[in-house]
DNA sequence: GTAGTTAGATGATGAACATAATATATATGC
DNA sequence: GCATATATATTATGTTCATCATCTAACTAC
């Protein structure tokens, strides 16, 4: 049945935002159309009125979590203006990121995705990871300095997850904010 | 048809050897049984005479080839005694490892497979890598240094692999091999 | 050299999947 | 208020998948 306009607009943001949830946490091929669009309150047979495929997706719910990300980092930046370089490892190197894959960024949860099939998803996977070694950059970094900063974050996040030892997980995040910790 | 015990065991480690292979490359879920006794020469349906489930492939897959990645190492330091942690982080952050996948870091490869599925494969992945973190230990490392030095170099090749441009990749990988270049 | 074991082949099962055609009900344009 | 456009539902399609039951032929042990 037909919907208003705005409530159409409002199911398709519900998607790409349960999309990008559900990809963040099981990858693209693990997450199937028909529980996406059941997590959006919708049947599965709409779908291709909406999106042109799976794919299509995939790289606007990549797209629109990384700009997620970028607000957020730009916001502790705006909290913490004397050191955010440091707030922002902090808070990524966090419990947070690692126990809600489904919440946490979008580098780690769909990096592999990016890897493997490329195309649209992995531009905007670049463009994203681009956004954020920028805010990098504006905190005084050269470009060299943001770039291997931002792999230690997510290097250790990587492991970190994979882990599944509380402690071990534990040290090594620690490991990496202490690196992180005194601006270089 | 029944085969000689030794060309049985010849078999299997095949099977584990293309598993590994082919999980790198295309993930756990990515990469079907067929597809793996196919690439072994031999049938799908044995499968099961062999290994439990593909799971406990997966974990074995795992196991192996970390155990590779250690011996590769090992030789790295053999080879170059006077700079074996910069050695090591040149011949991993590489077009080599970032180009081949499936004969490239397992740690990148089966990072999120761990992760989200957790279980014995997660458990091989962090016994592999606790075996990477001793040979760095003993080139002089302390714990955390080694951590912080491999999720540097996991990091780097996440990214490197995901943007999918050769330029902005070689920065990825230089800025890290950089920041590992001198001996800190 | 025969008996029994077993590695591997064949084929089946049922679930999940992406995609798509058609149907239906409702909102919008007139 | 009527006609039309369209957002979503229903249902279908064909594929791929992990797992398993059954069969067969060759190896090993006696």
């Amino acid at each position: 049945m037909k919907v208003s306009r705005e409530q159409a607009e409002r199911n398709r943001a519900n998607v790409v935002e349960a999309a990008s949830r559900l990809f963040r946490a099981q990858g693209v091929e693990g997450a199937g159309i028909a529980t996406i669009m059941a997590q959006s309150g919708l049947t599965h047979g709409g779908f291709y009125k909406q999106f042109g495929s799976k794919e299509a997706l995939a790289t606007e719910a990549c797209q629109r979590s990384l700009e997620r990300s970028a607000n957020r980092w730009q916001s502790i930046v705006e909290g913490a203006p004397g050191d955010a370089l440091a707030a922002i490892a902090a808070d990524y190197l966090s419990p947070r990121n690692r126990d809600m894959p489904e919440r946490g960024c979008t580098l780690i949860g769909l990096g592999s995705d990016a890897a493997r099939r490329g195309g649209a998803l992995a531009d905007a996977f670049r463009e994203g990871m681009l956004d954020l070694v920028d805010i990098l950059e504006q905190q005084g970094l050269d470009r060299g300095a943001a770039l291997s900063r931002l792999s230690q974050m997510v290097g250790a996040m990587v492991l970190a997850r994979a882990v599944k030892d509380e402690g071990l997980s534990e040290e090594i995040m620690a490991a990496s904010r202490d690196v992180l910790g005194d601006t270089d």
